[in-house]
DNA sequence: AACAGCGTGGCAAGCGATTGCCACGAGTTG
DNA sequence: CAACTCGTGGCAATCGCTTGCCACGCTGTT
């Protein structure tokens, strides 16, 4: 009567209780099940059959322990609820998968010291991570490459493979596209302080809009979220301009929710272009025109780089660096600039 | 030179080390760092000063494996790509780490016998596993019931604790919401046939439609995503019906996608009602009328009552159930029924 | 004075796999 | 026919931590 009674206590069978089956060594069946060449076939095939049958499932903690090696690999995202990383774990997750690997995803929530704290945790757990729009500095990073495997996603550092997203690039033709229309400002509005990426939007906004003779302001920074949109449109109406680039959709969403409310027309009074072409980008109040890129690709072209550094025999030369296209995919939030 | 130049290959301490540094056996200082009271106070302080100087982190690895507890909860969805599932995934995830576990994050393709295989693979490697809008049929989930610690959310059964959202009592209201609107027929866009949920709405639709005399038809089963709105939108146009209630909000906004397309006028010619109330419902076009409910609370009450099961003592006696209030989201994507 | 009880800490046996090393036998070679 | 190689499988140490059991010394009791 001490048994629980909830869970049925048949202790689950290890490579021991197959040994004793298939009359060998727990060495043979550990090489048999993940080793297969090492092993005679006959002998390998009569423990598949007993493993099989008593439905086998090796222990990871076991596994690990005595081989280093966990089988795990860390996705870390700064916060869940954007549905922007939804499609990078959306491509880690099956490219994880494919290659055999767990995906533990950790929101390390806007936050320098989470993001820190759980990278020097999982250092034991998983055999490497993926760091995506990381908000480490650079010695940071640095640090942290050193001692795991690792690959960032929007985040360039010289000691770290890395995927980015070509979205400086896109932000000229995001541009072209005002300039087109007649715009002759353009205001920016800003995300994290602490993300690379925003950085690098503004540089090339700032710089293309000065090789077209436009007027480019930076506000913000503002937190990438549709909350935090009412501000921005705020405070985008305090200043002259026809146009706005957000840092992402999330921004612009609210916003464009915001203008709605004040009655601001878009495109009619305001031009707006979003970033990163999320879920929801398509069917919102006017459609968003905005940057896009396949970001689920991204996600999974980050998994493959990763296992190139954890396999160098089989992945062969490690890349450094991928660069995903962008394009501006117009919709109905952009239009001629008010006279 | 045989050394991995990447990863610096400075071994990571172990309570062996502390236990040196200590002057202690290392035992005392596994009972130090996880057992407190076990353990004198200055013994303990000493070692917990040595332990964070080494910047120790324990092997979940090897505590698991003596321990058996992995401090891991596998969390299991139909799919991550879903915005509903964003919400408990939130929830879970908040309320895991202050419960000082770990989630994994699972996606189980909508397939049940991903589903159960994940399940059976899981049983080594975690201490729990909440299984969201499981496809399982009853008899797979009371095996799995009794094999490990279980939550459902949105799949009721009498074998393990369950966290229902009242959506078919919210039907009621979409009903009466509609009605009072003069609609006379409805059409329930249905979602997958394994879905619990969608058996139980369809059944709520049915009989409230009944008692108020108006005249409903299922229709599907849909996919439930944006994409397959297209065909559900088409087939609600061969019918007569002046309003529709959709299987879920992913559903209803590809509907509204497809309406707009074909010149179908929401909510002139046609009211529609989504379920979920989930990022986008209020900023589409129109925006959704939807059953909303604490989504995110779901997720957070599924981990706290997997806690009281794990551990009866400190956990009180453990809920079998817990249903999370809903209620009906007025927006304009419903209105007058066309005469 | 003898003894029970309690607070502490050590010993050592696992947990379930992996893996370096060795042994054995069969086939190959000179 | 001796010497080798090669394929195959066993032995046993090991990974880092937990935990049951025991021992020691101190306090309080009879």
């Amino acid at each position: 009567m001490t048994e629980d009674s909830r869970s049925s206590e048949e202790r689950m069978p290890t490579i021991r209780d197959i040994a004793d089956l298939a009359g060998v060594a727990t060495s043979t069946v550990s090489r048999a099940l993940s080793n297969p060449q090492r092993v005679n076939a006959r002998t390998r095939e009569k423990i598949e059959r007993i493993a099989a049958e008593l439905h086998y499932v090796p222990s990871s903690q076991a596994r690990g322990l005595s081989s280093g090696r966990t089988g795990v690999i860390a996705v870390l995202v700064p916060d869940i609820t954007n549905p922007f990383y939804f499609d990078i774990i959306r491509g880690t997750q099956y490219q994880l998968k494919a290659s055999g690997y767990t995906q533990l995803l950790v929101d390390t929530e806007e936050a320098t010291d989470v993001e820190l704290d759980t990278l020097r945790k999982l250092r034991r757990s998983t055999d490497g991570v993926i760091l995506a729009a990381s908000r480490l500095t650079d010695d940071q990073l640095t640090d942290t490459a050193s001692r795991q495997p690792l690959v960032t996603i929007n985040r360039a550092t010289a000691d770290a493979p890395t995927v980015l997203i070509d979205t400086p690039g896109a932000m000229v033709q995001a541009l072209e596209h005002l300039a087109s229309f007649g715009h002759k400002s353009v205001v920016y509005a800003g995300g994290p302080t602490s993300s690379w990426s925003n950085h690098r939007r503004w540089k090339a906004i700032e710089e293309a809009a000065a090789k077209r003779g436009m007027s480019a302001t930076r506000l913000g920074p503002y937190a990438p979220t549709a909350f935090s949109g009412a501000a921005a449109a705020d405070g985008v109406l305090s200043t002259r301009a026809t146009s706005i680039i957000a840092f992402n959709d999330l921004l612009a969403i609210g916003m464009l929710q915001r203008f709605r409310e004040r009655g601001v027309r878009v495109p009619e009074d305001l031009s707006i272009v979003g970033c990163d072409d999320i879920f929801g980008a398509d069917f919102c109040n006017p459609p968003l025109t905005t940057i896009s890129s396949p970001i689920e690709q991204a996600g999974r072209v980050a998994v493959s780089m990763l296992m190139a550094q954890l396999d160098p025999i089989r992945g062969g030369t490690p890349r450094k660096l991928a660069v995903m296209p962008t394009h501006l995919k117009v919709r109905a939030s952009t239009g001629p600039a008010r006279v």
